[in-house]
DNA sequence: GAATGGTGTAGGTGA
DNA sequence: TACACCATTC
């Protein structure tokens, strides 16, 4: 279909945001409202109408997902792939401005991404050496990223009148210091340096301000102080610069985001043309109307009011649980009801606050054996192993890393201790010389004694012949020899928990991932580039097949998708608003766009729910519905009753709260669970995406043994369990069973002497 | 120097 | 509950 079609398809104010002239627009977009169809329909409108070159255009994100899309969705308008334009997250397109202009970014050319495990790490390692002990990493973390996100540094914080300023103040001074040494660059530096090459090099910036015609930003309202100042010193006079964002969907202020910026914006930038889209495409009208009676609760918005032509749909139920058991056990039931009529599991969708409550639902959908997925959590790039193995890759690529040199220096284990460490680091700093320069000399020098000098020769001799074995190589054989040579993988082949096997599975994979990468950065040498890649795309790659599974997930990571099947689980006063903001009229305000994001995922149903009891941190204790529940007008409700009961619909409730029964409940069975997410294998294979090891169909019975996969057994030592898999016949017959506290074990049955639980 | 057991603590998330 | 961190023992 031809482009002008295409637009003639779009509502009004989407066809006055696509085609808009002039300099700059702010589009306010309501959720379901086509935010992106805008954004990629206006790039195509560029290309094709207003004759721009695709090199003149930059079009930023937030996540490498929403880039992603922004990409493929370009792709299906525009008849010729566009050539030269840019397409990436902030951290991306800032990262290859500073490959590309390191020397002007006062940089070295082998710099490599520090990422948040890497910081605290080094943290760690200044904390120590100033002799505190009050402060946690992550704290002096949040405090470098927070001054960062705000574009200052070390010299510019301001420490009059804070004690623990002062400290903290050096301490960023020092990782500062450190992470120039390194040749390290954290998250936050990405964006502060690249936004210091603009200020400080008006040469090189009015270079790209001559190039980038055209500027999109998407999800606006989630840019922090610096992005926003990058943004403007880019755009020039001439640039035109179209934002589009939500501030009701605003939900990153904790993180430095600044919803103030969409108002900023009009300010400061001149005949600034705004549009609104408040058209809804997504929800039945009853979600819609639940939806926004909520949001009107906030005092603080650019103002919008969302609609829809659909119909109303039904009502939104309610569902008032007795623990979080039974929360899980009737969102199980309604999924199964729901895929029992026909519909995929995929398009059912739970949402909670708080990783911690997927635990509940894993559960309940295990013992179902319902296939589902938990977006979140640890990626592939993340593990430890993986980690490893990189740490090593970083310090063939650039000796003077020194957070990778740390990592792998006595990773596996090969004698070299703490003692030895603090020598080696006492050196480095009083030097300024790189720890594996310092190594180095000393291992000339003569001057360690026996058993250390032996393990410290080993590692040096380890790490210089890799690095020459490496030279010239294809990035999978650096991979490889890295795992194989430092003894990385035999390491974890022992398997001393249970769990090195899969460790194995994931170092393995982590050579197919360096045999199928594709450097895309024509002037960077392979290996940097895969580097660079896992540490600004930590593993959630795109082109996952896409089992038909249950989607689990926080509100947060919700943000952008919806489903037809909504539930939103453990809406409860402490929890969601959660303790720690129920005190902040702002904070509070956030919680709010979050259940209002949680809200508009939904499509056609939509069930909210509570608990009555709640167990956090292993201590149980009693709950109350959210505000939030009480804030959506009750004629949208209806409250659901346990089987055998009568739905009946919210407006009759008597005013004021909910009746509180202690009705029955589904006794509540034994407090066993299984272990945390990673204990099965099934979930390793691509490295993108986590699956649950339930994703192979349910096995049969096994009829000699009488047990199936499901089937809840206790074993004399390792206490309850549930069986994840069943192996061969007769005598031979071999179980896998994942323990409450003892992680997966393949048993042979006839020994084992399992009875069922 | 490495392995093991006890204690304290706990948000959401992206690059 | 579950994990990280520290202290203790081998």
């Amino acid at each position: 279909m031809s482009l002008e079609r295409q637009i003639e398809r779009l509502n009004p104010p989407q066809r006055e945001a696509v085609t808009a002239p002039g300099q700059t627009a702010l589009v306010l977009a309501g959720a379901g409202s086509g935010k992106t169809r805008v954004l990629t329909h206006r790039i195509a409108w560029l290309i094709e109408v207003e004759r721009a070159a695709p090199l003149e255009i930059l079009a930023v994100t937030f996540t490498n997902k929403a880039a992603a899309e922004m990409r493929e969705r370009i792709g299906q308008l525009v008849p010729l792939p566009p050539r030269g334009m840019w397409v990436g997250t902030f951290h991306g397109i800032a990262h290859r401005l500073l490959r590309a202009h390191w020397r002007d970014a006062g940089l070295s050319e082998t710099f490599q991404i520090l990422d948040s495990d890497d910081q605290q790490r080094l943290i760690k390692r200044l904390l120590k050496e100033l002799g505190d002990e009050t402060l946690k990493p992550a704290q002096v973390a949040a405090f470098i990223n927070a001054r960062k996100d705000e574009g200052q540094r070390a010299r510019h914080v301001d420490t009059q009148g804070f004690a623990d300023r002062a400290v903290l103040a050096e301490l960023y001074r020092r990782y500062e210091a450190a992470c120039e040494r390194g040749g390290m660059v954290d998250f936050g530096e990405l964006l502060l340096r690249s936004n210091e090459l603009w200020v400080q090099q008006p040469v090189l910036r009015d270079h790209y301000r001559r190039r980038f015609r055209h500027i999109l930003v998407d999800e606006f309202q989630d840019t922090n102080a610096l992005q926003y100042a990058w943004l403007r010193n880019l755009a020039g006079p001439d640039t035109s610069l179209f934002a589009v964002g939500d501030d009701d969907q605003a939900i990153y202020g904790w993180r430095g985001a600044k919803v103030e910026n969409m108002r900023e914006f009009e300010r400061q930038f001149p005949n600034v043309k705004v549009v609104r889209l408040e058209q809804n495409y997504r929800s039945t009208g009853t979600i819609l109307a639940a939806a926004n009676a909520l949001i009107a609760h906030n005092r603080e918005r650019l103002g919008k009011n969302l609609w829809s032509d659909a119909g109303s749909g039904e009502p939104i139920r309610l569902y008032a649980a007795y623990n979080e058991q039974d929360e899980a056990r009737f969102v199980v039931e309604q999924i199964e009801a729901w895929t029992a009529a026909g519909n995929p599991r995929s398009e059912a969708a739970i949402l909670y606050r708080s990783n911690a409550q997927s635990r509940a639902f894993e559960e309940a959908l295990m013992v179902r054996r319902i296939k589902y997925r938990v977006y979140g959590g640890q990626r592939f790039f993340d593990r430890a192993e993986i980690r490893d193995a990189l740490a090593y890759l970083r310090l063939i690529a650039n000796p003077a890393d020194d957070t990778a040199f740390e990592r792998v220096i006595n990773q596996p284990p090969r004698g070299i201790g703490d003692k030895t460490l603090d020598t080696l680091r006492g050196e480095a700093r009083a030097s300024g010389l790189p720890m594996w320069e310092v190594l180095t000399r000393l291992l000339q020098g003569g001057g360690l004694t026996g058993r250390t000098a032996a393990a410290l020769g080993g590692f040096a001799q380890l790490i210089q012949s890799l690095r020459a074995a490496c030279q010239g190589q294809p990035l999978m054989d650096q991979a490889l020899m890295a795992i194989r040579d430092s003894g990385l993988k035999e390491h974890h082949a022992k398997d001393v928990d249970g769990r090195g096997e899969g460790r194995v599975e994931n170092l393995d994979e982590l050579v197919n991932a360096a045999s199928l990468f594709v450097n895309e950065e024509e002037d960077l040498d392979e290996l940097t580039a895969f580097l660079s890649h896992a540490a600004l795309e930590a593993g959630d790659a795109q082109g996952e097949a896409g089992a038909d599974c249950v989607q689990l997930m926080t509100l947060h990571s919700a943000k952008g998708l919806e489903f037809r099947q909504v539930f939103l689980v453990g809406v409860e006063e402490g929890l969601f608003p959660s303790q720690r903001s129920i005190d902040d009229p702002a904070r509070l305000e956030e919680e709010r766009r979050l259940c209002y994001v949680g809200l508009t995922r939904a499509r056609e149903r939509l069930c909210v729910s509570y608990a009555e009891s709640r167990r956090i941190h292993g201590e149980t204790r009693p709950a109350m519905a959210s505000r939030f529940i009480e804030e959506i007008p009750a004629e949208h409700l209806t409250e659901v009753r346990l089987r055998g009961t009568v739905d009946r619909p919210m407006s009759t409730r008597p005013s004021g709260g909910f009746e509180r029964g202690s009705y029955g409940h589904g006794g509540s069975r034994s407090d066993w669970s299984p272990g945390r997410r990673d204990g099965g294998r099934a979930d390793l294979q691509p490295p993108p995406r986590r699956v649950s090891a339930w994703n192979d169909p349910p096995k049969a019975p096994d009829s000699d043994s009488g047990l199936w996969v499901g089937q809840r057994v206790r074993h004399g030592k390792f206490g309850e369990g549930v069986i994840t898999d069943l192996e061969g016949q007769g005598p031979r017959t071999r179980v896998q069973v994942k323990f409450a506290g003892a992680g997966s074990k393949w048993l042979m049955l006839d020994m084992a002497g399992l009875t069922p639980a």
